[in-house]
DNA sequence: CCGCGCGTTTGACCTAGATCAAGGCACGGC
DNA sequence: GCCGTGCCTTGATCTAGGTCAAACGCGCGG
């Protein structure tokens, strides 16, 4: 599998460079961060970091997909959030990171060393700016996930789960009504606080009542839009 | 109901000077604050602000406990966090609030008109920072959240829940051993994504098993922290 | 002192989703 | 082309927690 994006090239061609924590920075900010960045791939399944593991370095993702995860000591495991390209791993001041992150797929990271990182955050303001912004952002994602979590259905979750996808595959002026799902029915199951067998039941069900159509396990079509956000438990929202 | 704080009192004399949005302020950049802020009210019970209502001003929470909670369309209800002394409300760069905001206990808010206070984000790097550490926190907390809502069993999470709140009371010195919730039972329920009932039932159950002591409703003695704390599912955590 | 009301407790019963258990299907390696 | 190994689907059964319902008890106003 080959990356989408060519680690030789410069900030300034960066696919993420005005989303991720550099989007405010300007030209010097920038050499500032070039300065102390590299790039780090990761095959998708395999682990990036490890709760408790030290942190040695911040990061963002460029491209790819990771999962933000905790495992209960019994083995249960929550998905708490997923990174998407311009995602943030890891808290400035903090020494270990507090949940485990894997490869969802095949995963290219900027990585920045700790040190001098945690220096730019004090003296590049548009840098705490942006990722101020970024971390309020991903706190309203959470909340809304934890009313999924606390008060949704089966059905809803996974309606829910699916409009997720289709907001984030999204690219403007693509009106595309296929898509494909990023996960396994077990790590869907791990992020919507239920078991593979009840996703694999809902998606059959929505399948028989023509909800949605699929075409091998991970690709499908969404046949009827505003029903699926009927079933969403979102009615009346964005 | 008197509150505990003076509000005729200046920033330096304030009880969350050092946890707020201005824990790093130096006394110039507190006189800027001070200059755009007013301090509010709000008896136990009562909305603070409402999910779409227009965000006039930015506040820190003094004194009280304020609950953010989302509600359905058919009423189902999921609290996802409470807002203690410190805690922060609104995001800079939105127009409305996205959560329900209502007091818990009696409450008193430091206010910020929003316009200046959005300027002094971005003037104030001390201010940024603060506020970016602050939501790392909570976006954190958010997802320690998240794990209790998908994956604990109800008497896990009220173990949780109870050792949250011997955690918060805790005042440095004073190893007391009584304690008070500061929700109802419905709240509990709306917090830990149960019923009432099952609430009421579980704590019946640790009750019975001598875990904790009521006195009246509210008040409650753990008599085997070490119990509690294997009951939560997290053992082997700090 | 009485009665009213809200928050709570407790009981009986029900159900969504978990658990346990077979198979089935697709894709990679040989 | 065949086989093995992960996924995934589907079925049968179980159960934690929800729902519905009744009664309790404490505090409060009259």
């Amino acid at each position: 599998m080959t990356f989408a994006f060519d680690t030789q090239e410069r900030c300034s061609a960066c696919p993420i460079r005005h989303r991720a924590i550099c989007a405010r920075c300007d030209t010097d900010e920038l050499a500032r961060l070039e300065a102390i960045k590299s790039y780090a791939t990761f095959p998708a399944g395999t682990p990036i970091i490890w709760r408790g593991d030290a942190l040695t370095a911040f990061s963002s993702v460029v491209t790819g997909i990771a999962a933000l995860s905790r495992t209960m000591e019994d083995g249960r495991v929550q998905v708490v959030g997923l990174l998407l390209p311009s995602d943030f791993i890891g808290r400035p001041g903090r020494n270990a990171v507090d949940f485990d992150v894997t490869a969802v797929t095949d995963v290219t990271l900027c990585q920045f060393r700790r040190k001098p990182f945690e220096r730019l955050v004090e003296d590049v303001p548009h840098i705490s700016q942006r990722m101020m912004e970024m971390a309020l952002d991903e706190l309203n994602a959470a909340r809304e996930w934890m009313v999924l979590l606390g008060r949704k259905t089966a059905r809803e979750k996974i309606a829910t789960f699916l409009e997720m996808i289709v907001r984030r595959s999204a690219v403007p002026g693509q009106p595309a009504d296929t898509f494909t799902l990023p996960l396994t029915r077990e790590e869907i199951a791990n992020f919507l606080g239920l078991t593979l067998e009840t996703i694999s039941r809902q998606l059959s069900a929505m399948k028989r009542e023509g909800l949605v159509s699929f075409e091998g396990r991970r690709t499908f079509i969404i046949n009827d839009v505003a029903a699926l956000h009927r079933a969403s438990g979102d009615a009346g929202e964005p």
